[in-house]
RNA sequence: GGGGAUGUUGUCCAGCGGCAACGACAAGAGACUGUAAAUCUCUCCUCUUUCGAGUUCGGUGGUUCGAGUCCACCCAUCCCCA
């Protein structure tokens, strides 16, 4: 992988970069739809391709290594290959079930202790075997495996977890540093930035990070309940520190507008579940604002979903058409949300790059995240 | 003509003396941030922000401190036998 960071904003932080892959290439600012199961959740691999432009997609350890299993994806050559995506794919590691799973896992030096949430068997994921499973799936980027913790965290929480997690990203570089990729392109790992919503912590661990001297950086524990204001105070101290020539991956953000904002705080890549998540039940980003489509009010509006869209779906169908399909739970209403959605944040990130190479980023920036808030 | 069953708040339905009345669905609104989410939450007789108040269970009378629940008659619907 290598990273080239072809503008820095003068007035902000943003900058406009290229991501190589010997799957492809990726520019930066970029959004990476979320396809945890190796499915991007209603969207054909076509339709993200020629659609949503999509240039990299997620895929998930610890879901992959539950379903389909690692057997299947050796032998299907994998997940590229398995799932007909042959664009850029980063996965992660796990450490966000660590999170959403709390219940049902367990923490210990060795690694952590999942109950699957299938059939409640037990499985152990160590800093080390998540890079062997994210060997097995193929992924173009790899992730460490961390604790991502929750934003209310305490302090003394907080720094446990992330010596924790300081410790678990040695042996994961150690071990990605000893092994080979298996389908003969390369690969190439990320650490993760955490620390909570505590300054010292951030930049402790941001220098952590930062001295390990990887292709490119992540931050996590971002917006998992922390008011967002602490999140973008974490992004400015986290961004001081991390090399300005590393790709930095804010993990599970956000809305358009944290993006935006986090872009201007020197961000380079995203993921997120919002825009099919929140799609599927009912929710539109677009240029103009937030609609819920589910609302009476597009009952008998027939215009489009959205004018100047950036896929087939916003002229094809109108609003009112997809409310229909969305209150009837028709999957056809879900998949032209998803559509959408992730069609309008991938253009969203195009238009910010774009503004950023002409020097215009801070001043659009500052319209768009008065116009996105709106509901419309 | 004879026998039997049933009528409950948009719909289906529960309710067997203390009830503004269970549940499901529909409807209206909200939430969702490295996906245990095509999920979840709230509202859903009227008025009130809350407390609460006022009207309700086919109809009319009655029994009772108290009736959707018990009794009488009436009305309507369905089933069976003629």
């Amino acid at each position: 992988m290598q990273f080239t960071l072809e503008h820095t904003d003068t007035a902000t932080d943003a900058r406009a970069g290229r991501i190589m892959t010997d799957h492809g290439e990726i520019l930066t600012p970029i959004f990476m739809p979320v396809g945890t199961l190796g499915s991007v959740k209603g969207v054909h691999a076509t339709e993200l391709k020629d659609e949503v432009k999509a240039q990299i997609i997620l895929g998930n350890t610890y879901h992959l290594y539950l379903r389909p299993g690692l057997q299947t994806l050796r032998e299907a050559g994998g997940l590229h290959k398995f799932n007909s995506w042959d664009k850029p794919i980063l996965t992660d590691s796990g450490g966000f079930q660590v999170f959403s799973l709390a219940d049902n896992r367990k923490l210990t030096e060795e690694g952590a202790k999942f109950k699957s949430h299938i059939d409640g068997s037990k499985h152990l994921f160590t800093p080390e075997n998540v890079v062997d499973t994210q060997r097995i799936i193929g992924a173009d980027i790899i992730m460490a495996l961390d604790e991502c913790t929750p934003g209310t965290a305490d302090y003394n929480y907080a720094k446990k977890s992330l010596e924790l997690t300081h410790r678990w990203l040695d042996r994961g570089i150690k071990h990605f540093d000893e092994t080979e990729p298996l389908y003969g392109y390369s690969q190439t790992f990320f650490p993760i930035v955490q620390g909570c919503t505590y300054k010292d912590l951030r930049a402790q661990s941001a220098e952590f990070v930062a001295s390990k001297e990887r292709e490119g950086n992540a931050i996590g524990g971002l917006a998992v309940g922390e008011p967002e204001e602490v999140m973008y105070e974490m992004i400015e101290v986290v961004n001081a520190i991390l090399p300005k020539d590393k790709p930095r991956y804010l993990m599970g953000v956000g809305t358009p507008i944290n993006i935006l904002e986090a872009i201007s705080r020197g961000v380079d890549m995203f993921d997120c579940v919002m825009p099919t998540r929140n799609g599927r039940n009912g929710m539109l980003f677009t240029w103009d604002g937030i609609i819920n489509i589910k609302n009476k009010k597009w009952e008998n509006d027939f215009s489009a979903i959205e004018t100047n869209g950036a896929t087939f779906v916003d002229t094809t169908y109108s609003k009112a058409y997809l409310h229909h399909l969305i209150k009837c739970g028709e999957m056809l209403g879900a998949q032209i949300a998803s559509i959408h959605n992730l069609g309008f944040y991938l253009a969203l990130v195009t238009e910010a790059r774009k503004q950023i190479i002409n020097g215009t980023f801070r001043e659009w920036k500052q319209r768009m995240v008065i116009q996105l808030a709106q509901r419309i």
